[in-house]
Formats: C-alpha cells, sequence, structure tokens
DNA sequence: GTGGTCTAGACCACA
DNA sequence: GTGGTCTAGACCACA
C-alpha cells in the first residue's frame, strides 16, 4: 500500500493517512485480517511524527476499520457497520456535501459532478457490480 | 439575497457564507457588477463575528467571485477561472475519493452512494440553473 | 460539575476524565446543549496538559455525548445512541467485564456484584424509573 | 486446568491467563497448595511470550493467589484478603460507575443494564461455585 | 478568546 | 519489538 501525503491539501495529515487507508480497504488492495505497518515505521515512511499516525489509526479503529492488539500491532478489521443507518447517512453526508462543496468553489456543474463520481467509482471499485 | 446559518451544520460558518454567496452568485440571483452588503451590516444580520464575514468575502476575492474597491465595499466580479482543468479535476478527484472510501467503509453501494449524491445535490443546490 | 483525577487508578487520566463527564450527563447533572468548560481552562483546573483534556473530549466527541463548535467550545449533546443495537451490546459487554474482572480480583462474589451495582444505580440515577 | 486465549478480547492476554487461575482457584478446581505449570511450559500450551506468563503469576503472587519458591516453582497460596472491607468496595464502586455511565450514553436502562450483568457473569464465570 | 494539528520526546504496558 | 499516555510548546483556523 502506498501512502502519499499531499502538504497543501484541505485535509490534514493525519486526515489523509486515514482517507487513503480507508480507500486502500474499500478497493481491497490490503485484505482483511492483514497487519497493517507499525505507527513507527509508517512515521518513519512519512516523514512524519508517530503521534500523527497514532492519530490516524485511532481514528480507524473507532470507525471499525482496525483493530489494535496490544504489543502486537494493528490489523484490518473484519467488522463492519457499527453505526445505526441514521448515523452511516449523516457521515456519508458529510462526505458528500465536502465533495459538493468543493465542487461549487471549483465551478463544476452538478451534472458534471455526477458524472466524475461514476467515473472515480469505476476507476477504484473495478471488481464489484455496479 | 437569504443567507441562512446552520450552526452545527458540517460546514464551518464562514464557509456556509462563501458558499451560499457563491450559489446565489452562479444562479444569477445577484447581478455581475452588483455591490454586497457590507461586512459590518451583513455581520449583524446574521448575528456572527466580523471577522467571519470578512474571511468568507475574503475566500471569495481570491477565488475571483467578489471585488474589493477600497473605501467603497465589495462588488460581484466578473467570472474567471484561475485554474487548469487538470488541477481542478485533480482537486474534485481527491474530494470524490474521500466519499468514495467514507462510502465503502460505512459499507454502502456504488448505487447508493449516486442516488444519495443526487439528493445532496436537491438538497444544497435547489435553485441553481444548469 | 465537579472532576477529580486519580493518580494511581486502572484509568488513564483522560479516561478518567471522559467517564466522569460521561457519568455527570448520565445522572443529569448537566444540561443538553450546555457549554462545557474550554479545553485550556479543565486543563488548567485540573493540572494536566490541554492535549489530554482534548483527547477526553475528542472521545466524547465520537461517541455522540459532546458536539464541538469550531471557535466557539464544546456542548452537551442531543443526539444519541449512533450505534447499533449489536456495537452498544460490544460496548456495555466492554464495561461490565472490566466490572467483573474487578470484581474477582477483589474477591467479591457474584451476588455481592449485582447487589452492588443495584447500590450504586439508587445512587447515581435517582430520578430515573428502575 | 483448561485455559484458553481469546485473542480479540477486551482483556489483554496476560488479564485473561490470570482471571482465569483466578476462578479456577475460585472454583476449587486446583487445590491450594497445588504447584503450577512452570512459567515456560504453560507459556509453550498457550503459543504466548513466556513474558505474558510471568506477567500473569507476578500480578497473582502480588495478590496472594499464588506464590513463588525460589528455584521450585509457583504454588497456589492459602488465601488472603489484602485490602480493608472500604477500599475494595470503592474499587468495584469505580469500575460499576464507569459501566453505568457507558450503559446511560448507549440509552440503555437500568433493568437492560442488571440484566446484561446477569447474562454475562453466566458466560465468564459460568463453573464457578457460590 | 475558542478548538485543531503537529512535533519532539519521555515513559510505561504488553508480547 | 509493539502500542498507549502524557507533557511542553508551537502554530494555525475560526468566531
Amino acid at each position: 500500500m502506498q501512502i502519499k501525503i499531499t502538504p497543501g491539501s484541505t485535509l490534514s495529515i493525519y486526515q489523509q493517512i486515514a482517507a487513503q487507508i480507508r480507500q486502500a480497504v474499500a478497493a481491497e488492495q490490503i485484505e482483511l485480517g492483514a497487519a497493517m505497518p507499525s505507527v513507527r515505521q509508517l512515521a518513519k515512511d512519512l516523514v512524519v511524527n508517530p503521534n500523527t499516525v497514532a492519530k490516524a489509526y485511532g481514528e480507524l479503529v473507532r470507525d471499525g476499520v482496525l483493530q489494535s492488539q496490544q504489543g502486537r500491532g494493528y490489523f484490518v478489521a473484519r467488522r463492519k457497520s457499527i453505526f445505526t443507518r441514521r448515523e452511516r447517512l449523516r457521515r456519508l453526508d458529510a462526505a458528500l456535501d465536502t465533495a459538493i462543496g468543493e465542487a461549487v468553489t471549483l465551478d463544476f456543474s452538478a451534472d458534471e459532478l455526477s458524472e466524475r463520481l461514476q467515473y472515480r467509482l469505476g476507476q477504484l471499485l473495478p471488481k464489484q457490480a455496479k
């Protein structure tokens, strides 16, 4: 798994790390149950502070994406959907609203946004049924 | 032009103000070249800190939506796109990829994601002309 | 609301803070929607690092107990039950298992544990129907 | 005595080992004065790090459940209670209060909490003599 | 003023 | 070796 930090991004470093791990898990680039790189190793690779990686991992644990085992490391969790439908929609809407706001800022129309979503879905989730 | 602030929103107050002005300009509810309310007046109307309105106006100026004229106030600018198409797509994709990762994490299908995007577009950009 | 840190506790400082806020909200000692003390103020009162208080507040936000408003502060949330029943039971079991483990360590019987729970319920939640 | 390790448990591995030995002693499945398996042997049987077994034994010695005899090994001790009743209750209450706060946060009633405690007691301490 | 992020670094718990 | 907690302190974003 390749994680890349973009300094000037809207997202903070720990959010970028978390988002990319989420995407890698979503795209099945990382298997369920697989070990994640250790906090210190990933921090070294990305040239960031271990606390920053720990914060990203911590968020993913709270969202049920990763699990931690004291003294052993972090693993991709098998669990899913710990939230109620209402909460899941609330979180999805937050991400969609950000994308819509970005589209408005960048002067894309609603149709262009919808088309681009289809395009990215095709690129990121090629295996899954549409 | 009516601006409405939702305190508990995903977007910060200055972002809400900026987004609504952007949309009003896009939907041609405000004419090009028209004068905007003063920072102090709008802050008073919305019961927010003047710094917050100033921040929203400042972002819109940077994005070429508004123009400031020293001592006279802010005016709706003639449109111009600053970024190259490639850069605009790169930024849009980053937001879309985050939404896709979030959707898969939350166990939504690609179809559910697409449908929800249409729904949010309808809620957030109801009056917008295509 | 009075928060007290016990240095030698099994719980870490941020967990103690979070647990006591949870209890105060549960016992309705803090009203819904009320403002919490600022991170810096509470850190000063408890003589701990602001990051430690921020960590406790952050956990409560993720659990839906508090909400944060950028630049304004933290407030007791009106939301509740963001988790599925399965996840709620998983979290309840984790807390109960800790209590059971503590009871075994302290050489209390299952009956003594049950009786003590009734006693504490009576003390902490006097207003609520049993 | 059969000890079973659950990797993803709420309790750490050394706590699981300690708790099960405690219960076996309490349920008189191991006689007072009997020899315990050596640290290395038990670590081998459970496929865990010897340090982990040593940690569990060490805690049990501190609590007066086991006694070590230099060069001979560990033995089940004659019971003694170290803490005063007041101190024991204070520690138990802390764990119970945390569970109560968690239950209310998760929107469980006092009755549901009590019932769930009975359920977990049945699961965790099935064989225990009252 | 408020919260949010990040670094550097120490020290502990656990395997 | 691994993760978890905490401090001290800087700097930014927002109201």
